[in-house]
DNA sequence: GTTTTATTATTAATATATTAATGATTAATA
DNA sequence: TATTAATCATTAATATATTAATAATAAAAC
């Protein structure tokens, strides 16, 4: 029998709940929450991105987009702007303080995710990969139609 | 220079993300959320665990355990019993009802698990808990002091 | 060409996360 | 023992997740 705390969603939040905490202590630094970097960050050397596709990189549902976009355009990290060949599509677009705000804080960004990487070798992180990858394989497409936001 | 999809965040995120619907199937049979099926898992076998214990066991912020104890009291599947030597403390004591609800989610609960077991072998279940406790991993005790909410 | 179907962004309703603060209680200390 | 500090559950305020639905627009089918 499994033990509640070594199930799958467990051990990876747990992970999760570990890891972010590193990260969250640059965003406090620019007041931003996790989910605007997700943003800001998918805009990194993209001239505009439309809001779905926003949605595809950084993994955030399209309704908690639209609030999370209000807040950057509010704080005049990003702008919005309907599309005329398609009047559906809106493109995000990075103002120049958007940029800034990039160029600040990526090389922090890094710095940390290099400190991760310190932590294992280059194998392991590549099993780590390779195995996260077989438990998020479908077998079925019937199952991939199920539940998947993607 | 670390892509943005492949970074420890986004690599645990888009594993939950893939795994999750998969419980959650289940939890919408009986009307419950991923929090609230936590909450009455880590229930099993306990006579009764004070708000605190569930928050380290299920890994779920106290202020959240609130109302999320607030729901599942309403639904009958667990109750609330102060404390008489330490009245600070709050016991959550599963129902009937919960019990019942527990005898008939676990053997499907552990089915899923089986499932996802079986798209490794055991030696890289091992890995991967492993690795990620290397990543998990902190140096220095003031690093633990600054972000963990354990 | 008009009706039907899809797509995109959004709203709505409810549940949860995050951070800081509070009231009640207990433990520690002077 | 009177005071101070620590602990536990909770509240408050803001941000996000989840699911279903909607308005506007575009593409497909008839």
């Amino acid at each position: 029998m499994p033990k509640f705390l070594d199930s799958l969603p467990m051990i990876l939040s747990r992970s999760l709940d570990r890891i972010m905490p590193v990260y969250r202590t640059l965003f406090q630094e620019h007041a931003i929450t996790d989910q605007q970097w997700r943003v800001m960050r998918a805009l990194w050397e993209q001239k505009h991105l439309t809001s779905k596709q926003i949605s595809e990189i950084t993994l955030l549902p399209s309704p908690s987009l639209v609030g999370i976009l209000d807040r950057l355009e509010k704080k005049g990290f990003i702008g919005r702007l309907r599309s005329v060949e398609d009047r559906r599509l809106v493109y995000i677009v990075p103002t120049q303080a958007g940029r800034e705000l990039q160029e600040l804080m990526l090389p922090k960004i890094e710095e940390i995710h290099d400190s991760f990487m310190k932590k294992v070798t280059p194998e392991e992180w590549g099993e780590l990969n390779r195995i996260l990858d077989k438990l998020n394989e479908y077998k079925t497409t019937s199952e991939i139609v199920s539940g998947n936001r993607i």
